[in-house]
DNA sequence: TGTACATCAGTGAACGCGCGTTCACTGATGTAC
DNA sequence: TGTACATCAGTGAACGCGCGTTCACTGATGTAC
């Protein structure tokens, strides 16, 4: 049957929406049929979409980035002057970030599986880490920008590894001690007053 | 064909490293069957010396850990007095780790997918993260022997986050620069006289 | 205004494939006599 | 010392299953006349 004329690109941000959420909570190796059954089709239509797969998860990704990006941002709004990069850490680092992996940071989720896929994959990962160290550089020390922007990748990289270790340990206290030892570290570390 | 007595072992062994080394390079989802044909094997004996893939996981996971807590003691007895976290920093961080995924960090490599296994491979991986940073923490800044665990826990996790990221990027001129910068800031906030 | 037709998003069967696991079997060696 | 037998690591066919992708088809709607 013929669909309205905007009804296509609907169909395919629900699908964008829905598999960013899905591979961040359960991997990259969430299969195209299960994922379409959900959204109430077929997988067969998945290809009126998508070329592949992987074109898929390029575009799920960095939906997760701007997801991330705009709940960043939101937190960010309601900072005080000057505890801005606290408040990044603090939220990033939080246990309501740390329980919602399927709505959270996809580097923290999905890294170390990213490693592993083609190009295309990569180069939507590097872009999103790129953005992301722009718009926190502002708020790191450094006397260059450049400087900043690159201080900025690595905290953002450091603080994805403890998320990430976070949720793979099976102790409950050990993931809301290592939590809470790491706000202090990075915010003493990187956003303290010199 | 019976075996001689100590055979069983070996074979056993021979199995946990070459799973190690691969589950590290190509994630949790490597099959048991191309595995046990590296090993000029069938897939069926596997089940002679594992119950599960599971299972095999958990102890390949910990016999990572192990390796790479060797290569870590071996660069730690050639560091002057002094030096010996920024040794731990430099040689965690360096571009031999970073191509190395094999034989590497298997947080590093397996974090994010180890957080979406079942219980007994999270508990090894919580396992060998508490036994690093016991390790790790006889360098770190701290008041108590707990404190300097606790933040050498931080520490690791911050670096096999960097450590992720640096390869899940496509540039390679940005891997360089992460890595860089991350053991420059990673030094200066944790191993520098205060 | 009414009708014939083209469009194309979505359907669902089918493809070849690899997965984890099971199981009846093999056969060289250790052990019991 | 010689022989019969038990052991059990490893074999390979088979199981049910889900995967990514293809493709002939459907049928409501937009468009051309």
């Amino acid at each position: 049957m013929r669909y309205p004329a905007e009804h296509k690109q609907e169909t395919r941000q629900r699908i964008v929406d829905a598999a960013s959420r899905r591979f961040r909570r359960a991997g990259a190796a969430v299969g195209i049929g299960p994922l379409m059954k959900a959204l109430k089709m077929t997988h067969g239509g998945f290809y009126r979409h998508f070329r592949s797969k992987d074109d898929l998860l390029a575009e799920a990704l960095t939906r997760g980035f701007d997801d991330m990006r705009g709940r960043m941002g939101a937190a960010l709004s309601k900072a005080p002057p000057g505890r801005e990069l606290a408040t990044i850490i603090e939220t990033y680092l939080s246990e309501e970030h740390c329980a919602n992996v399927a709505g959270g940071c996809p580097v923290a989720a999905l890294a170390s599986e990213v490693a592993r896929q083609p190009r295309k994959v990569r180069l939507a990962m590097e872009q999103a880490v790129r953005r992301i160290a722009a718009s926190v550089g502002r708020f790191m020390r450094g006397a260059t920008e450049e400087e900043r922007t690159r201080n900025a990748g690595v905290l953002f990289s450091a603080m994805s590894g403890t998320l990430a270790v976070a949720r793979a340990v099976a102790d409950e206290e050990m993931r809301r001690s290592l939590l809470a030892s790491a706000r202090k570290m990075y915010i003493e570390a990187f956003a303290a007053k010199r």
